[in-house]
Formats: structure tokens, C-alpha cells, sequence
DNA sequence: CACTACTGCGTAAGTTATACGCAGAAGTAG
DNA sequence: CTACTTCTGCGTATAACTTACGCAGTAGTG
């Protein structure tokens, strides 16, 4: 009754059958692993092929598919290599710090490795490491009256935001180093591209966004579009809860 | 004073200055990127190559870089298009309505054309149909008291949520359909596979979620998860508007 | 009519993932 | 100890892919 698990899932959850028969393996998935993230981390994501993460093991380029079934699954080990354990959660921590937390440490993560947020995302998450970090929202939102799925749906709800924003800053900073300024000057780029580009005659609401100025000085704190969108979110489950224990003994 | 525009940006928007002095092109940019869409739409991202799409219109593969600078700009303009142009703003709508429109509409336009979440983003929106939606959008929060930059952090954050929410279905769609069933099916799937993989001893609070047995029927109702962290997101808007009027003219 | 700027596109180079299959290594059964 | 099985590393080869380069020809301009 037991169906066959995706290869993927196999592998990444360390379940192969190793039965001791031929010769004893030179490479470990673990190492195969930790050259991809290393030369994603120097050299960025276009420069992983299997020929390079060979290279650098000093093995040759079909050896990785002893290991590894296509470099989808490599890149798919190597985001949840790069993502880690979640930290052990704070004794006496609210949800909501708790949660803010949560979206913080995610989004310092995909800031530290940004060719994380290039690896195009071909699965729901089900990697030991993406569990580790459900089950860690979960236990952040465990003293909520919240049922079980709406925790769910809570999480990836913030995991969205986060990603979502990774990905936009990201560019912008790729965008500043092609032209060899700096990511705040880049934000600037941006407001004044916005600005040439959208007539405000035909994107009047454009326009009185431009009008304000605010694309034209730099934020005075970093990630605030991000950190607004996490404290709606928060404010909105608040009132979930609050509507949920009115009257009610909670 | 006026710096060049990238050249993505240029063709984007038509501002290539076409002095009438060579032969008449025989191509057009628009043909082009529906060509490529096209095959998108038929036969899934992968399949399109310049040469698939060059001969898709009878021409050579060489002849597409007279029009776009390299493929990555061919499915920037593709994404554009496939966006399209925002629907008039139903008049007398009243913003939270308005936002769940936006938000539903994107992605039933994201589902329509499932490749679109396929394309690696590599820049800040500032393609015409984006930069229309983002003034749709604006116009939709004009009549809130919220600030203009927290108009767009709105918009942003609802974007990150359906941008990642179509991902997501997309994901666990294609995973169904490669292995012969349905989405639905591959909802349960999801489940089971989490429940197989996830130690309840390792992974209590998913081992909690798992109990409640919610994973292993089908949703009811379509994007639940994705309609919950829209009201989450809704409410939390609504309590910042609350408190900015409280004892205030709004 | 000469000139110029532009278009279409053939050719070719350089990468890429990965299918196939063989030589040899390490266990296992007799 | 010997035969057999099963697995590993990896050389070779294939079929894609993007795109640099440059040439022949065309439509306006002076």
C-alpha cells in the first residue's frame, strides 16, 4: 500500500537503501551538497553546473548523478542545506514577536545566500530543513486560539511576504551592482525610473505617489515595506483572535 | 543630465527611436512576444527558445536579437503582456473589496497562464502593464487615509501573497499532473507525504496539525489558505485606518 | 546616383544536461 | 578460496541551447 517515494524526497531525507555491496562510495551527497552552496555563494547560481560542482570535488561530472537524479534536485538540496535548522524557539516568547522573528531570521537567511531566491521553486516544501521551519511556526503560534490550519495558512502567509520581498530587494541590489552603485542608490534609480517612465496623466495615482517624494530620499530604516506588510498581518490576526475570544473564555 | 535607460526598459515601453533609414522590418516586437507566449501556453515555459519562437513566425533564430537585447528580456516583455492591461475601476468600490479584486484577479490571471510564475524574476516591476496595475492598485487605496507609501506597501504585500500563493497551487498542480492525477488528489498527496516524512516525535507541532486529520480531505472551498491570509491582511489594514481616525476627521 | 544606416540571417562557437555502458571494487555464497 | 552479484566512478557522445560575428542586400537621404 506504501507507494514509492519521489527520488527527491528520498534523497533528501537520507532514506536511500545503502545495502554495503560494491565499491565504497568517494563522495558523500552531504559534500556534493556544500560545493553547489559554495560556488552559488561565490560565483552565484548561474554558475553552478555540474561540471563546475565536479570540478571542484576533483570528481568528474557524471559522478554526481550516483548522488543526484537531475541538478533539480541538487538545487533543491542546496536550498534546504542553505535554509538550516530553525533556532530553538525562546522560552516565554509571544506569537507575535515570535512570528516577527520568525519572518526576520527567514528573510537574514535568503539576504546572506541571495542566490537562494534564483532557484525557481518546483515543489511545495518538504525538505527535512522547510519542515524543520513549519513545525517552528507552528510552535510560535501553538498558545494561539488559532485553529490548526488557519496556523497554516498564518505561516505561509508571513513565508510569502518574506520571500516575495527577498526577491524584489534582491534586484534591486543586483540591478545596483551591474551598474556599479550601491543598493540605496539603486532604490533611488528606481523612484526616478518609476518617475520618467509613468506619465502621470495616464497613471494619475502614479503620480501622486511621485508627488509625495518620498522614492526620491532614501529610507531612513531599512526593509520598512516589508516590516509594514508583516505588522498588518500581525495586526490582522490579532483581531482574528480578539473577534474569536470575545465573550468567550479563551 | 538624463541617463540611458536600460535597454529592457526601452523596448519595454516602445521609446526606441526608429529612424526610417534600412529596409522595413519584417518583424514586430508585439508579434514576437505573442509568439512566445503562444508557445508558453502550449507547451510550457521550457519550450520556449528563440528558435522555437523564430520559427513560429517563419523567421530565422538570429532575426529575434534585432528586437530584444537576449532571452531573458523576450520573458520580461512575455510577462508583461500576459498581465495585461487592469480592468476600469468599478466606481463606488470600496477599498477592501477593491483589494480582493485586485488580489483575485492576479491570480486568476497567474493560473490562466501557469508558465508566468515560471519566469525568474530578475527585475523591480517597471514593465507598462505592471506599472498600470500598481497605479490600479493605488487607486483602489486612494479614498483610505493611509499614507502614499503605505498605499504601495499594501500592494506589495498583497502581491506577495498571491505571487506566492499561484507558485505554490502551480507546484503541487504540475506535481500532479506528473504522476497522472489531480490536483486535488495531489492536495492529499501533499499530506500524506508530510505526514510519512515528518517524525510526530521530531516535528511536534506538525504532528499536532496532522491529528486534526485537516490534510487528509479536500478543502471544501477553493484558496482557502490564500483567502485566509487575504482577510489577515485586510483586517490588519483596517485596524491601522481605526487607529489613525480614532478621535480624528477622516 | 552614391551613401549610409539598418535588417535578415547563415555560420559557428561555446555551454549545457544527461543517456549509455564499461571496467573494476567490494562484499556474499558456496 | 572462488564465483557471482551489485554497486561506483567516469569516459564518451548526443542533443539541445544562447548568442557573437559578419555579410549581403534594402530603403531612405543628399
Amino acid at each position: 500500500m506504501e507507494k514509492e517515494l519521489p527520488s527527491n524526497l528520498a534523497v533528501a531525507w537520507g532514506l536511500r537503501a545503502r545495502p554495503g555491496k560494491g565499491p565504497r562510495p568517494g563522495l558523500t551527497l552531504d559534500r556534493i551538497v556544500a560545493a553547489g552552496v559554495q560556488v552559488a555563494a561565490a560565483e552565484g547560481l548561474g554558475a553552478v553546473s555540474m561540471s563546475r560542482v565536479a570540478a571542484e570535488l576533483g570528481a568528474a561530472t557524471m559522478s554526481l548523478y550516483r548522488y543526484v537524479a537531475a541538478k533539480n534536485e541538487l538545487l533543491d538540496l542546496m536550498v534546504d542545506a542553505a535554509v538550516g535548522h530553525p533556532p530553538p524557539l525562546p522560552p516565554g516568547e509571544g506569537w507575535r514577536e515570535g512570528m516577527l522573528r520568525f519572518a526576520r531570521t527567514h528573510l537574514a537567511i535568503l539576504r546572506r545566500q541571495p542566490w537562494m531566491v534564483r532557484v525557481p521553486i518546483t515543489s511545495p516544501p518538504l525538505t527535512p530543513n522547510h519542515v524543520a521551519w513549519m513545525d517552528h511556526g507552528l510552535a510560535v503560534l501553538a498558545g494561539t486560539p488559532l485553529e490548526e490550519h488557519e496556523k497554516l495558512s498564518t505561516i505561509m502567509t508571513v513565508s510569502g511576504i518574506t520571500r516575495n520581498w527577498a526577491v524584489l530587494t534582491a534586484d534591486i541590489t543586483a540591478a545596483a551592482q551591474a551598474s556599479g552603485t550601491t543598493a540605496d542608490e539603486a532604490m533611488l534609480t528606481y523612484g526616478q525610473l518609476l518617475g520618467r517612465l509613468a506619465d502621470p496623466q495616464r497613471f494619475p495615482a502614479i503620480g501622486r505617489l511621485l508627488a509625495t517624494g518620498i522614492l526620491d530620499v532614501p529610507d531612513e530604516t531599512p526593509d520598512t515595506d516589508f516590516e509594514f506588510g508583516l505588522a498588518r498581518v500581525m495586526d490582522g490576526i490579532q483581531t482574528l483572535i480578539d473577534r474569536r475570544c470575545a465573550g468567550d473564555t479563551c
